[in-house]
DNA sequence: TGTAATGTTTACCAACCGGTCAAATTATCA
DNA sequence: TGATAATTTGACCGGTTGGTAAACATTACA
């Protein structure tokens, strides 16, 4: 037997998990840091610590591994969506999703670049997951956002462009972060950027959709 | 005479000007669509229609090319930021500069891709520039919007963060525009994503900022 | 322990990439 | 026109890249 991905589908040996475990967060670090294209196998090797054929026993192809993490890391990123409670006060779900992205853009920088990369050169890799699974989970809370504005409990408005500009400004935390330090400058050196963000956007956000009379 | 860079600066051909024209053009649409590591010059030359040592006789490296550039569209890309102006009407003047910067993103969604390819990957081209001239026009900015809150003609907020939060809103419809229009779905085939946009986001920042008692 | 399956490495390949060179072609202008 | 400078190209080079082949080492297990 040579094939280990065939293996994979019957038995996972403890060394092929341990190994497959230290081959992607290897992969993340250097894919999130270079895009696709930019990364190379002898990259990813040598963070892994291993030799460049022994990462291509456990993924065959370049784009094997990239589309491993992609799919491991896809669910993850969505989560604070899929969280977005129809039942709860809608204000302060809002809020809550807002500080689970900022978390998330503070606390996993490279999955969020992962993607930014990959959506940025037009998603070659992942159009179907973008127009599947993405788009009916952002169809659904759309909807749950569109019945609070009804109800009068939140201002009315696009619940798909309130979307995107919650995504947006959370991400530009971990995405354009070199630019976000360049422009506080050196005395923003902590992580008190995210918590003057998420005051800032909590802010933002909640006075812009409350509902007044 | 064999350098075109050293005429250059003497006296500049009709054919020097419009060839390093159609270089950066080309220049410009590869690089925006797979960053400074993914593109390769005989792609450039094939988008310019030339051959890849007439590239190099005009510009001497690739990396020359990216720099010029860079060099070129940054100017553009921040005049918005500089239109904001201190004596104007604060909501109007805010509301203008998400217009400006939305229109940016529907017609020049390249340039855009460009700084976001640079900066996601840790702005190696570009770290002068961002701590430089683009630090020193927020810092100014960020003085007239503080001005402002401190005169109560708008909320009190982080004008940095408020900032950060513009630009993000407003270029993620050009560089994530894949991610919108996927989830967004065919029906959105035109640019009417950009005026719901415009409407979102106009409301959203001037009910967020605006003074209430 | 022995042996078959699994895991690892060295050496290698063909394609690609940034860049050079010299020769050929074209524009400029006295 | 002719000579000189400017422009363009095909052939090429050394280094890199994704991936392979096969030998070697290690593990699992009867």
């Amino acid at each position: 037997m040579v094939l280990p991905r065939a293996a994979k589908t019957q038995r996972r040996t403890r060394i092929q998990e341990e190994k497959e475990e230290q081959i992607l967060e290897a992969a993340l670090e250097v894919f999130s840091a270079h895009g696709f294209r930019g990364s190379t196998i002898d990259q990813i090797a040598e963070v892994a610590g291993m030799s460049k054929p022994n990462l291509l026993y456990y993924f065959r192809t370049k784009e094997a591994m990239h589309r491993a993490l992609i799919d491991r890391v896809l669910d993850t990123w969505l989560d604070p969506l899929r969280a977005l409670d129809a039942e709860g006060n809608p204000v302060a779900e809002i809020r809550s999703y807002i500080r689970r992205k900022l978390e998330l853009a503070r606390d996993y920088p490279r999955e969020s670049r992962l993607f930014a990369n990959e959506v940025l050169q037009g998603a070659p890799h992942i159009e179907d997951e973008l127009k599947g699974p993405l788009k009916q989970l952002v169809d659904e809370k759309a909807e749950v956002i569109r019945a609070w504005a009804k109800a009068g409990k939140i201002a009315k408005c696009d619940p798909y462009h309130l979307i995107f500009a919650i995504w947006s400004t959370t991400q530009h935390y971990a995405d354009f972060d070199v630019q976000v330090r360049a422009v506080l400058g050196q005395e923003h050196a902590g992580d008190g950027r995210f918590e003057d963000a998420a005051r800032f956007l909590e802010r933002l956000f909640v006075d812009g959709l409350q509902v007044r009379e």
